[in-house]
RNA sequence: GCCGACAUAGCUCAGCUGGUAGAGCACUUCACUCGUAAUGAAGGGGUCCCCGGUUCGAGUCCGGGUGUCGGCUCCA
């Protein structure tokens, strides 16, 4: 039989060779270190992950004849190479903990992006603490110091189950009974390192010896099977790297990463706070308004550009309107609800029924559409106590929300431009996002037809883009196929900040019309869509992403005047209105402290620029610059420092809200 | 909502096995008037999250609640 390796060269080998018998072909160093082999699959780039597509084989399996393969070594660069061991980590984990607490059922235990779980069920009266992780550790290095191999027996099915069923293992016997019905498979595959035996389906590596550094990470919940209606698991979450000093790395960056959550970082800026008074609401300190006002107004603008209106429309509703939108049916358990008189009103959670409604109430020729209308509301959702996280997901927020109510003809354009826009906005903060489109889902108003259209048009629409994306099938509204677009904050969990819908429901549902150039009544079609989504996560997204450091277009305070002095605060005051007079917002620190403070203070509250004045700059009517992080960067007349700012304002965007408002920062 | 952890001064945190609270920063006052990351001294400040229980005695132990954190489910 013979093989291709990457270089293009072929191998012959003994017919039946494995991957273990190439690899000491070649080399006895690469014997040892190889992890596994790779089917190269010359379709795919790089950089795709072999390892989910099944095209990973242990070093035991016999190669494909005539194959295209590639040996699997330890290295961060390859995500197979650190699937593998993060896979074999979770195994040995579950080998220590069997054996550290008799009688734990076990479920599942996958490798993950950065690291691997394992789902147990632990006996009454378990829970780990980091003492237990401490001893399950010290076990799990023993297993992997003992060097055990990790061995792949193919077992008929009935005997599968027989075995996990005397072990009282039922989490695997439900796992090996749908694997019947669903795939209607006849034997599974069981791998064994130590006296550990796990239902899994590989590949491994062929020792333990392979795990070079690991470490528990933390505990949580996880309902078995996703399903909220099932036992919840006690789910292990730990990372295997191909050396000590990778881990040391990847721990450092977990380190880093916690010092620019936004939580942190937008109480030691001053931008805001909350209060259990008001679970999942933002209050806005002066700093945070600053800045929160600023990309209203920011939205405002762009959208005067692209041809939208603004409206304003009621928080409070009463039901029916809900009712008639098909919410109340889908969502009332989120609506914050309260009855007045004997009828029941609903703070609004979106503002589509509001807008819809607006339309319904005003009378609409062809001549009319699109109508992009426009509405940073504030929205109220009754979302359950233990999904609350910062900005990210709150109860109460401000969406820069639109619909645009045009004609069918008007759909693909009018989406290309709710992507043009949205991605205007995202280079302006250097935001990588990625893009999904989210099809429908189970529970949905409209027929599958409907649904085929819809579907259709947005894909086009996203091929015409020439966007990439990803598809999350059944992700979908109940009234809409969405385009959503997506950014990770600083450990890297994915938040949705843009959101674009083709709906043709709720125009049917409102019975909305217009009058066509035939003189007939015609139905609009919805596009639904909010870019920044809601401002409050987009703030979240934007602190992690600068890590505080915000670019001095959108700083809240953009510069301090530092007298030296207390006899230099008259000059100081002048300074800092020559500022503001251009259109900056600047404050002055006026306090009787040492100038080595006052600088101290302005970099800890990453304020982008200080203006250091004394005796000097006074009579020369200058001032001494310092910009955060870089330091002094010499002295230079008012104006030029002002030209200079001024400049860097404007090539980072617009100037916004101007001078006025920084007062409150000081 | 579910599982787990946590909750002490404005912030960050000490407080051993129960004996009625402490530091640094911040704040106030006074002195210092300063040249690019902390001037010094003095002072004020706490229903130890809330409710109940055990105990001679609870910040500390137990139960319930609330909030926060890490996940899970959900996210129009």
């Amino acid at each position: 039989m013979q093989v291709t390796l990457p270089d293009g060269s072929a191998r012959e080998l003994p017919d039946g060779a494995t991957g273990a018998d190439l690899a000491a072909s070649i080399g006895p160093g690469l014997a040892r270190a190889a992890l596994a082999i790779r089917i190269v699959d010359e379709a795919r780039p790089h950089d795709a992950s072999a390892y989910d597509e099944g095209r990973i084989l242990d070093l035991a399996a016999p190669l494909p004849d005539g194959a295209r393969v590639e040996i699997v070594t330890p290295s961060d660069e390859d995500l197979d190479a650190l699937k593998l061991i993060r896979h074999d980590t979770a195994h040995v984990l579950a080998e220590a903990v069997l054996e550290l607490y008799p009688g734990t059922k076990v479920s599942i235990g996958p490798p993950i992006d950065d690291g691997f779980y394992y789902d147990f069920e632990f006996p009454d009266g378990v829970s780990l603490s980091d003492a237990d992780f401490e001893r399950i550790e010290a076990k799990m290095r023993e297993h992997v110091k003992a060097d055990e191999p990790f061995v792949r027996e193919e077992v008929p099915v009935g005997e599968a189950i027989e075995r996990y069923r005397e072990q009282g293992q039922d989490y695997k016997v439900e796992l090996i009974e749908d694997l019947i019905s669903n795939q209607g498979i006849d034997s599974v595959t069981f791998y064994t390192n130590g006296d550990f035996v796990d239902l899994c389906r590989g590949p491994h590596t062929p020792s333990t010896k392979r795990i070079k550094a690991f470490k528990l990470l933390s505990v949580a919940g996880a309902y078995w099977r996703g399903d909220a209606s099932r036992t919840m698991l006690t789910r292990v979450y730990g990372t295997a790297f191909h050396d000590k000093a990778d881990l040391e790395a990847h721990l450092e960056r977990l380190e880093e990463a916690r010092a620019r959550d936004h939580r942190k970082l937008g109480r030691e800026l001053g931008l805001f706070t909350w209060s259990p008074v008001s679970p999942g609401a933002t209050f806005w300190l002066p700093k945070g308004t600053q800045l929160f006002n600023q990309l209203v107004a920011l939205n405002r603008s762009m959208q005067v550009e692209r041809g939208y209106v603004e409206v304003k429309t009621p928080l409070l509703y009463e039901s029916e309107l809900w009712k008639t939108s098909g919410h109340w049916g889908k969502y009332r358990e989120n609506i914050f609800v309260s009855e007045y008189e004997g009828r029941e009103f609903g703070l609004k959670p979106m503002n589509c029924p509001g807008h819809a409604h607006l339309f319904g109430l005003e009378r609409w020729s062809y001549r009319d559409l699109p109508y992009r209308c426009a509405e940073p509301g504030l929205l109220h959702r009754r979302e359950p106590s233990g999904t609350l996280h910062g900005l990210m997901r709150v109860r109460h927020f401000i969406q820069d929300d639109a619909h645009i109510f045009c004609t069918e003809d008007q759909v693909a354009d009018e989406v290309g431009q709710c992507l043009d826009f949205a991605f205007d906005i995202y280079r302006m903060f250097d935001f990588p996002v990625h893009v999904e489109f989210s099809t429908r889902p189970e529970n949905r108003f409209g027929s599958d037809e409907l649904w085929d259209k819809m579907e259709g048009m947005l894909e086009q629409a996203l091929e015409t883009s020439g966007l990439d994306y990803t598809v999350n099938e059944g992700d979908g509204a109940f009234y809409a196929p969405k385009i959503d677009l997506h950014m990770t904050d600083s450990l890297g969990r994915s938040w949705q900040i843009g959101t674009v819908q083709l709906d043709y429901i709720l125009p049917e549902r409102f019975e909305l019309t217009y009058t066509g150039a035939d003189n007939a009544e015609h139905r609009p079609v919805m596009i639904h869509r909010a870019l920044f989504g809601s401002f409050e996560r987009f703030i979240g997204i934007l602190l992690e992403h600068y890590a505080g450091e915000l670019p001095l277009w959108l700083a809240p305070v953009q510069a301090t005047v530092l007298p030296l002095a207390d006899r230099h605060a008259d000059y100081a005051y002048e300074v800092r209105d020559a500022l503001k007079a251009a259109g900056l917002r600047a404050a002055v620190d006026d306090r009787t402290e040492s100038v080595g403070r006052k600088i101290r203070d302005a970099e800890l509250a990453k304020t982008p620029y200080m203006l250091v004045v004394g005796d000097r700059e006074r009579e020369a009517g200058a001032v001494a610059l310092r910009r955060h992080r870089e330091g002094d960067e010499g002295t230079l007349p008012i104006a030029e420092a002002i030209e200079r700012l001024a400049a860097e304002v404007a090539a980072r965007g617009r100037p916004l809200l101007g001078g006025p408002d920084a007062e409150v920062a000081a």
